[in-house]
DNA sequence: GTCATAACGGGACTCCAGTTTCATTTGCGC
DNA sequence: GCGCAAATGAAACTGGAGTCCCGTTATGAC
């Protein structure tokens, strides 16, 4: 082991380091949205970002590299949640949240392009995974307030049914094309409110 | 309208064309399972495929009208579908039939490759639609068959109950990277016949 | 069989995404 | 503020994806 006191090999993260990821990060958010994923050059996003292609060659490597980190910074980014004082209502609130920021014009590319990215790269994928994860936890706790409030049975898993929320508008976004609006979210809404009544997304173990 | 006898500008489509497009199609297919969406290199498919990559080149242009193309051809062959006798027992062997084509090592690489094409490409991804479009056909009949028996309430909507089958397996696949296995293809079949009881799928319509 | 031409194929060519080189700037420990 | 190495940047370079040209093959109408 390489194991020196002022050793060479160590980072040296500060001022301009950062001003380069943020500013490449911003232009590379841009050119996603103007290009879609297929679209993006590294040498592009360096002139956009004001700085010399060498680097963002050298420090991201690939576009799939340089798009998890982008997922990496907008995970930081939390979103408010609405509090509705019923199961229903505060399904409905995500479901919608959730179908306006898919068919938000700048949003909903940027999320093609990320989610294309991760089909083609394993660490894009665990950044996009890592993603969700944060934002669906970010909502569970409506579910477990229903829970609380005796609207769904004991056991409940919360995620579960964040999920099922989610999971049909993401599949008419990516998958079947159907057509996406607040209708639609409000059934997707429903819907899984009414499987969690039913104790479909009561933990097996807590059967 | 340009409508002559023996006209010039006629296609062409007999044996040859016929042949270079499946051994192409074919090498097209090959090459996604093997390298991905963004592994594709046309001139790599021309040569399994013993064409030209002039050809290739010539009668689609870029990868993603090659996948569109592919998907026309996929869209054509049929997967029988099991009966049950019951709506929950219908829609598991749907759910378990979706996660056995995702978890299986060349069908799920192949389909994300194709998902990643149709976010990219407008015409791809009509492919894509037209091509789920026919599996929903396929499998609404065993909902309609269950409004029949009166297991599931009149006006149900089976095309939507089948999406909502899929949805949560391919936001997992895609989105959440949440495992994929035979129990989560049963529970989501289950949450969908809950919901389907409930009436959450019933058309708006005929309420 | 014959002919016109749609479709294919080989190979040279172009162009630019991505790499390499090396000089310059700047963060950071002292 | 001094010095060293991390980090950046400009420019030259390169390899291969995609295009072009033009001769060849073989389809389908007669």
């Amino acid at each position: 082991m390489t194991d020196e006191g002022a050793a060479p090999g160590m980072l040296r993260p500060g001022g301009r380091t950062a001003r380069v990821r943020t500013a490449v990060l911003r232009a590379a958010e841009d050119a996603l949205i103007e290009c879609g994923f297929d679209g993006v050059d590294l040498a592009e996003i360096a002139r956009r970002a004001e700085v010399g292609k060498t680097t963002v060659y050298r420090r991201w490597r690939t576009p799939q590299v340089l798009v998890a980190d982008l997922l990496v910074d907008m995970a930081e980014q939390s979103v408010p949640r609405t509090e509705t004082g019923s199961l229903d209502g505060d399904l409905r609130a995500n479901a919608r949240l959730v179908v306006r920021t898919l068919t938000d014009e700048r949003q909903g590319v940027l999320f093609k392009a990320v989610i294309a990215a991760a089909t083609t790269d394993q660490r894009t994928a665990e950044a996009l995974h890592r993603f969700y994860a944060t934002r669906i936890d970010e909502w569970s706790p409506c579910v477990d307030q229903a829970v609380e409030r005796g609207e769904a049975p004991e056991g409940t898993d919360a995620s579960e049914v964040v999920r099922a929320v989610s999971a049909p508008l993401y599949y008419r976004f990516l998958v079947s094309g159907d057509p996406l609006n607040e209708t639609v979210a409000d059934e997707s809404a429903h819907a899984a409110a009414c499987a969690t009544r039913a104790g479909a997304y009561v933990r097996r173990s807590a059967r």
